[in-house]
RNA sequence: GGUGCUGUGGCCGAGUGGCUAGGCAGAGGUCUGCAAAACCUUUUACAGCGGUUCGAAUCCGCUCAGCACCUCCA
């Protein structure tokens, strides 16, 4: 029996709405398509909570013992600064005022891009396509849709019939928005519009003169609209029709809502039968981008270096403090709230230390084996229940404090069963490293200082059993300085690297 | 203006019609040469006002406050 049979997925499924239990078209299989970053700018924590979210979804599943594909793409080219047809690509704009030629700025941003996924241990997808990668699939898709009469071609730009696509499908539906209510929407006032509603979408854009990334077509030399990578690229390596698609809540509309006509326009249905959204990292309850100049670089928290941080903090803290909250609920992200996560995250490591310490048991006391089995399957359970970060922490404190318990008390820890003592340590560690994603983080498995702490630690407790406690507490408060910290128990003195 | 979401104790944050979330901080205790860590005990809640219900922080209505999307944004 696979685990993902015992312990299936409930899902918060952004079309309905609703907590919908989690069935995938391959039995035993998932296809998951995330919309990866446009590499025109140093990430920040912001994007990272998303793309960490959608991490710890798709380990999760593979987790569970589902075969995975998890695509997540790179936006190289037709993301527009500003308004959807007077904007300039955001690439070309950038590689212009830095004199640059336009894939230098893609890889640098996109090789920075993989260096902060690394440092939070977000693993990389098993595929990572490209939108430039795909410009013959982008213009063959453009050429369906043209087909169907789905799309008109204007001045060498080809546009998305929004109003033609409704007459059969349900424009908005992701969203929960009609045509003519976003035709009211009022917000943009420009004229010279080639659009023939304000509500269609460009497909393909011809480049201007002094537009350096630019493509033949069969409309002339340009460049693809943002919205049809997604929609060639998930479909291309996940099906016509594929399991779960995620993404930031703010792409929800409209490049999740183009997504879905660019697609359904030309097969009918639904390309996706999950649509999952992460929600915001705030900063005083204000959504954290780069436009309002409130967000954080990774460099910026690991060095402190913010007017709104006190000390810098270190990737695994960030990590935790990200995982103590829901996926779809907003995060606010403060000092005081990354003290708290700093120390909550060092808690779990030593409970992890501490397991792994022990030594396995061999008792037939049932019932106190019993407990143990509980809360192991309870992390299956919550995290099975649309993914509840918050709740499985919250689990795996319960069973560190267990742990904990059981260092000093030796009987209890030997009447436990061997098999349940394997299950809880198991799942407990593997919640924690692989389906959470938290690691280690300190120097401890250095042998040499581990070596030479030890030479000291005995040192010590030699001037301790001569009472010379002056030199006892010189040798722990300088090696404290130095963020070695010096514990004395029952069976010795044992030490850990802040 | 339209659509949707949120308001939980000192802080951060889960959650649900009745039973302790959890982390951090605070208080007391055990242990200790003293610490630290650990363990035990413990104080502060569900924006306001109405309603439904035997019972609501949880459902409904209104009010207030805030946020997101409707431009580019993870």
């Amino acid at each position: 029996m696979k685990r993902y049979e015992k312990f299936p997925i409930r899902l918060t499924n952004s079309l309905s709405s609703k907590k919908e239990e989690f069935k995938p078209i391959h039995e035993g299989r998932v296809g998951i398509y995330v919309c990866g970053p446009t590499v025109y700018s140093d990430v920040h924590l912001g994007n990272v909570r998303t793309f960490l979210c959608f991490d710890v979804i798709q380990r999760y599943f593979k987790y569970l013992e589902y075969k995975v594909r998890y695509v997540r793409n790179i936006t190289d080219v037709g993301h527009l600064e500003g308004d959807a047809d007077e904007g300039e690509d955001k690439i070309s704009k950038k590689a212009r005022l830095e004199q640059l030629e336009p894939m230098e700025i893609v890889q640098r941003y996109t090789n920075d891009f993989h260096r902060v996924s690394e440092v939070f241990n977000i693993l990389p997808p098993d595929i990572e396509p490209t939108a430039t990668g795909h410009l013959i699939e982008q213009i063959r898709h453009i050429e369906a849709l043209l087909e169907k009469g789905l799309a008109y071609e204007v001045n060498r730009s080809v546009y998305f019939d929004v109003k033609k696509y409704n007459e059969h499908q349900q424009y908005g539906k992701l969203s929960g928005r009609n045509i003519d209510e976003l035709r009211d929407s009022g917000r943009s006032l420009d004229s010279q519009d080639e659009k023939r509603d304000k509500i269609d979408f460009a497909l393909w854009k011809k480049a201007s003169p002094k537009h350096i990334m630019r493509w033949d077509s069969p409309w002339g030399k340009g460049f693809p609209g943002w919205h049809l990578e997604c929609t060639v690229m998930s479909t291309k390596y996940l099906g016509e029709t594929f399991d779960i698609h995620g993404g930031g809540i703010d792409l929800k509309f409209p490049h999740h809502e183009c997504e879905i006509a660019q697609q359904a326009g030309i097969t009918g249905t639904d390309p996706v039968n999950y649509w999952l959204h992460s929600n915001m990292l705030t900063v005083n309850g204000q959504k954290m981008s780069k436009s309002l100049g409130n967000s954080f670089l990774p460099n910026e928290l690991f060095s402190g270096k913010h007017e709104l941080l006190e000390k810098g903090y270190s990737p695994m803290t960030v990590r935790f403090f990200m995982l103590q909250s829901h996926y779809s609920s907003t995060l606010d992200f403060s000092n005081d709230a990354l003290m708290a996560a700093e120390k909550g995250y060092k808690r779990l490591m030593s409970g992890l230390k501490n397991a792994e310490s022990l030594e396995a048991p061999d008792g037939n006391d049932k019932e106190s084996g019993q407990t143990m089995l509980q809360l192991a399957d309870q992390c299956f359970l919550e995290m099975s229940d649309d993914f509840n970060t918050a709740k499985t922490l919250a689990v795996l404190f319960e069973m560190t404090t267990r742990i904990n318990d059981l260092m000093t008390k030796p009987d209890e820890l030997s009447k436990i069963p061997a098999d349940a003592w394997k299950y809880f340590v198991g799942t407990y560690s593997e919640f924690i490293q692989e389906v959470l994603g938290l690691k280690k983080e300190t120097a401890e498995d250095d042998k040499m200082l581990e070596g030479i702490v030890n030479l000291l630690i005995k040192l010590r407790s030699e001037a301790k059993i001569s009472r010379d406690f002056a030199k006892s507490d010189m040798i722990r408060d300088e090696l404290g300085k130095m963020g070695v910290r010096l514990m004395d128990g029952k069976d010795g003195t044992t030490f850990s690297i802040d």
